[in-house]
DNA sequence: GCAAATTATTTAGTACACTAACTAATCTCG
DNA sequence: CGAGATTAGTTAGTGTACTAAATAATTTGC
């Protein structure tokens, strides 16, 4: 006897509805914070990556950020029209592209130590909150990744 | 002495990062799970909306999956292409339509009943595990939409 | 009772995000 | 060495998702 049948399809309770409105919402609460650095939120992310490790492939890139590499390919064309990233071929491998951080893409990290803390405040979330929500996070993303 | 100026500035470290993440990679996973309804997630979720109550404003619809109506309008008339939907001007209210399940739509969520448990079981996830998450989620949906 | 403000929806324009198909460079191995 | 397979990146096409502007219907208030 399952009770549960129209509970189950009821939109409250599909996960994918919080996760989603959740993630659509987190990232609007994030452009008035990267406005002043002229990013969208994915660029962000593109950024991020870079300054950890500054020379990356294309295809490193859309590896760290878990992309197709069809979906970073224009959003690297428009970082370096914005004079943030150069491209230039890989001098070993003539198929790979060097992304590299221009002056301007490196000097913007110091603007960027302002946003985690803004964003910590704007969604009243302390570090250690920040990182539970994460682990939750990484759990989700290796279930749904897993092979069945 | 603040140690944690890059640490902030990692990419593991962002939760905007891993939420990201897990949203495309779990609305991935629902992909072959609904391809048999011939339905794109937001698409899935307009059609838990409606079958839920059954005639809905496009604003009503818009409100309930927290979206532009901007958004929904292109949805809908992919839904109404399809043979799922109805949409008729409001006898009441001209502006207003209503969009209305066919008997297609609502013969639609008998298949429709499988979608959840075959999910939960994608992802490996209690019933219970599902509540506490979505949870989560709504609290950080509530921060991150709260007017500051 | 009608002009002005408001409301519901759509359209236009930009930016992701995915799949599939394409180009070009490199590798493999007989 | 050289044909076929593989790999890196881009392009084309579809479908969200947002803002801003346009259209059309209704409500308000003098």
């Amino acid at each position: 006897m399952d009770s549960n049948a129209d509970t189950d399809l009821s939109l409250e309770n599909q996960l994918c509805f919080a996760l989603t409105v959740a993630s659509r919402t987190v990232v609007q609460a994030y452009r008035p914070v990267l406005e002043p650095l002229g990013l969208t939120h994915p660029q962000y992310l593109v950024m991020l990556a870079l300054w950890d490790h500054n020379p990356l492939s294309v295809k490193e890139v859309s590896a760290q950020l878990l992309h197709e590499p069809a979906t970073i390919s224009p959003l690297l064309r428009r970082l370096e029209d914005m004079g943030y990233v150069r491209r230039t071929p890989n001098a070993q491998d003539a198929r790979a592209l060097d992304v590299e951080l221009t002056a301007e893409g490196l000097a913007l990290k110091e603007k960027a130590r302002a946003v985690p803390p803004a964003m910590m405040r704007r969604l009243k979330l302390t570090r250690e909150e920040v990182m539970v929500l994460n682990k939750a996070m990484h759990n989700l993303i290796e279930a749904a990744t897993a092979e069945d």
